[in-house]
DNA sequence: GCCTTGTATCGAAATCCGTCGATGCAAGGT
DNA sequence: ACCTTGCATCGACGGATTTCGATACAAGGC
């Protein structure tokens, strides 16, 4: 049983809506074109490395980290990181942004939120009564 | 002779509670051994095909659906479609179960409760309480 | 018992993916 | 200008993934 909130009147700072976004993979099935972008995003999800980039990106607050802290962070060359990182951002899943000699990638949170609403599963049971 | 027997379905770790099991992905940076098992659910849903199928398994409200119906519905052989739904399940995401003749697959919600929980960002500002 | 139908497994071929070293480009210091 | 440092791209190699046909297993009808 899910105990979510009804943040009907959420005064924070809540991350937009994704309420209507998303076509819900869980209540209608996907169309082969949806499927497939879909798929080259969780794609991207889908390997260690590329998920532990993406969660030391998005911690942050300010959101944002130097590749030159990511890169000596993990037993793997800097091409691969670079590589890695490539493919996150294809995906729309981080940005990256030169700035004098550094780079810096930050966490699109529109995109795990969208992953996050399609994954969830909407009270269709509870439908009227 | 063939002496194997059918071990091969879901992994060790059933995912049994969702309660403790999310440390978040946005908040904090993954190690190395959740990287890898958060890793291989997201690649499952890292195929078109995989996509399509847990939408199709996941949309009825009964939350049952014959492999014979979802057979016919790709341009793909008997057998793709058949190892497909095994990583699937091997993933933790789908269920299947032998009723006579055929066989019905449904979704187990706390699967993609998990990933939803885990690409949501909580607000880590209001650390209260 | 035997055949038919539905589903899973096996083994192989083609393709894709993760990784590396080598190299190129950008920016700054001297 | 030149060299140094940070990051991206290139080309290649080994291993994994997707797909198939063939086949084995499960259940029911004859």
């Amino acid at each position: 049983m899910s105990n979510q909130e009804r943040t009907a009147d959420a005064p924070a700072s809540v991350p937009g809506t994704v309420a209507d976004c998303c076509p819900g993979l869980l209540t209608t099935p996907l169309d082969e074109g949806e499927a497939t972008e879909l798929a080259r995003v969780f794609k991207a999800l889908g390997d260690p490395v590329r998920l532990r980039l993406l969660s030391m990106i998005a911690t942050p607050d300010g959101g944002e980290v130097c590749v030159c802290d990511l890169t000596p962070a993990f037993d793997l060359s800097q091409p691969t990181i670079s590589h890695h990182l490539k493919l996150l951002r294809e995906a729309g899943l981080i940005a990256a942004e030169r700035r004098g000699t550094w780079v810096y990638y930050r966490l699109l949170p529109e995109a795990t939120d969208r992953l996050a609403a399609i994954l969830t599963r909407r009270a269709t049971t509870a439908a009227g009564a």
